[in-house]
DNA sequence: TAAAATTATATATAAAAACATATCATTTTT
DNA sequence: AAAAATGATATGTTTTTATATATAATTTTA
């Protein structure tokens, strides 16, 4: 299986996660059988394009084709915009009502 | 069919075009025949994703999965680096040689 | 720890892609 | 205008997805 589909289904996966639905409840809104959106899932079928799309499209994304020399800067984007990733700077408050409160 | 598989082939096309490549070139160079090449570009078969990835990658392109919220900004960043559209702005030299010329 | 829900696997069948190959129509080049 | 290249179409075959359905295995919840 080549990198980018790999990428692709992962992607879909998390997709599915982020949005709290099973497979039995994607199954349910895209009309394909949960069986098959497991197969498709664990990347056991070359799953024809208008599956993705369907599936794609029920969890809020969407299929490009971009040239490859954009791919950074998207991945940046993609990434600075990722719900798994998230900043845990320590920021400092302007100022304290409670003054003794500890870090 | 539908708007994004439209969308991915036309992106393919203008890819393969762009590269200066014929069906014929890019079914050498993705072992798939060219008569499944103007099936697929034409948009009259289902494509599998494989076959989708392959061609992608000989034409310096990815296919990729992202949130329905970003598709606005990788539009205008893809379109900005766009080779199709060029920039015809006239630009204004600092100083010439040739003080007579008309614009 | 039971029960329930979820995911993975199995089987049989139908539908469609992908293939090899050939050829026709159209466009481009010489 | 003739030759060459390109893209579309056709046919028969093979391979694989996709479906329906059931059930086993695993994970989550009560």
């Amino acid at each position: 299986m080549s990198y980018v589909i790999e990428e692709i289904l992962e992607s879909l996966r998390e997709a599915r996660i982020r949005k709290g639905y099973s497979q039995r409840e994607l199954s349910a809104r895209t009309g394909i059988p949960q069986s098959h959106i497991s197969k498709i899932e664990s990347g056991s079928v070359d799953v024809r394009v208008s599956s993705l799309i369907v599936i794609a499209r029920v969890l809020d994304t969407e299929l490009f084709l971009i040239p490859k020399k954009l791919v950074p800067a998207l991945t940046s984007i993609v990434r600075s915009h990722s719900d798994t990733e998230y900043d845990n700077r320590q920021i400092s408050p302007a100022y304290t009502l409670d003054e003794h409160l500890d870090d």
